[in-house]
DNA sequence: CGCCCATTCAAACGTTCGTTTAAAATGAGT
DNA sequence: ACTCATTTTAAACGAACGTTTGAATGGGCG
């Protein structure tokens, strides 16, 4: 069995879902444009991937796996530092650890851009078919954050604590929402890289976290 | 001409398609299921609308138009109330004026906390038909808040407060979608009302407005 | 009454959708 | 050279979509 070239369209046919699901949408995607973006057969998608939310849902899984992963392992360094210190892990590290591998991994890898503009859907998309393969991922992460957030604020209510985490998670994927489309009225509102809107993003969701009672 | 019966069958399309939107987006919402919902034929939203997308405008003009006046109303009383004490207005009633008349929108009508999920997808969904109606009317309002925001953080850059007030939206947005979707895991976290969202969010962005540079 | 006109209605329009099918093409192993 | 599983292909499927049509409906009014 030759998969170099089953492997070769699978792979093109992911990276133009990709594209399409961020730019689109899952129900504004149909697979004739996918499959005449990558220019394969029409029943690839259905013989490749079974159906279109099999598709979706390896666009995915490809790239949340690894991201969840260092999300994961970098939260875990900071609760681990912290306790081995006897301290509450800071506060400002447990949100780096949650928002800044997300927003670099348009540099990770170059067909990412269109993943976290992906993501960004997803948390909204009315859609169910990829919130429900998103959240499946994010589920037990975003449990972890939750705690380690718990540990760095103590003296936060678990309710209100709740919700901060909730309007991180807004921010967060609003800005992911707007990377590529947001039209920009300010020359110099325009972020100069990722890294850049890290530096936005982190101190905002700090103080928010932090405010008084 | 006997417009009660037309008028009726109006409201009931508007109604049904204000909840359906914004349960299943505007491509997840068919014709055929508002117009099953409603108990009207068919052929009624395009004689009464022209099109889908002349009804999913008329849903969005008929909360948004009051809905902005509210705001620019509360906005501009905040501006002029600092303006003739010669001080800068307060931040937190600026974002105040942002926040509340949204969040408190669900209990000024009935059918009206289905509009606020609706506002929430517009702002994040895929589909351009209903942001681009949504943000017709928006890009005035935001325009006022992000001059509001200069003024009563001054020492704040325009760039990054352009991004700050991206953030706002954001966690704002987030939440309208949440507000009957988001499943809440922990049972003293629902919300007690919507007043009680308000009072969770603004502390939140206010810090976050405010946050060192 | 008989006309008028806005509204409602059932039916069909053409298009696009995701999926399926069966045949053709491909290429490595013996 | 033949085998045979894998992959690609063209064509079609039924279903659902937004929209259009032309005929019924029914109250207001000369």
């Amino acid at each position: 069995m030759d998969q170099s070239n089953a492997t070769d369209t699978k792979q093109i046919i992911l990276d133009k879902a990709e594209e399409l699901f961020a730019a689109k949408g899952y129900k504004g995607t149909s697979l004739r444009m996918i499959t005449t973006a990558a220019k394969v057969n029409l029943a690839a998608v259905n013989y490749h991937f079974g159906s279109k939310e099999g598709l979706v849902a390896a666009v995915i899984d490809r790239r949340i796996v690894p991201l969840n992963e260092q999300r994961c392992q970098r939260l875990a360094e900071v609760v681990a530092k912290a306790e081995s210190a006897g301290t509450s892990p800071k506060l400002s590290e447990v949100l780096l650890a949650f928002i800044e591998p997300t927003l670099l991994l348009p540099e990770s890898a170059p067909g990412a851009r269109n993943f976290v503009t992906l993501i960004g859907r997803a948390m909204a998309d009315t859609d169910e078919t990829a919130r429900r393969i998103f959240l499946k991922h994010m589920g037990t992460a975003i449990q972890m954050f939750h705690d380690a957030l718990a540990k760095a604020l103590p003296e936060i209510p678990a309710d209100i604590l709740y919700w901060r985490l909730n309007f991180v998670i807004g921010a967060l994927s609003h800005t992911l929402r707007c990377i590529d489309k947001c039209p920009v009225p300010l020359d110099s509102a325009k972020p100069r890289d990722s890294q850049h809107l890290v530096e936005l993003l982190l101190p905002f969701v700090t103080s928010g976290m932090e405010a008084p009672l």
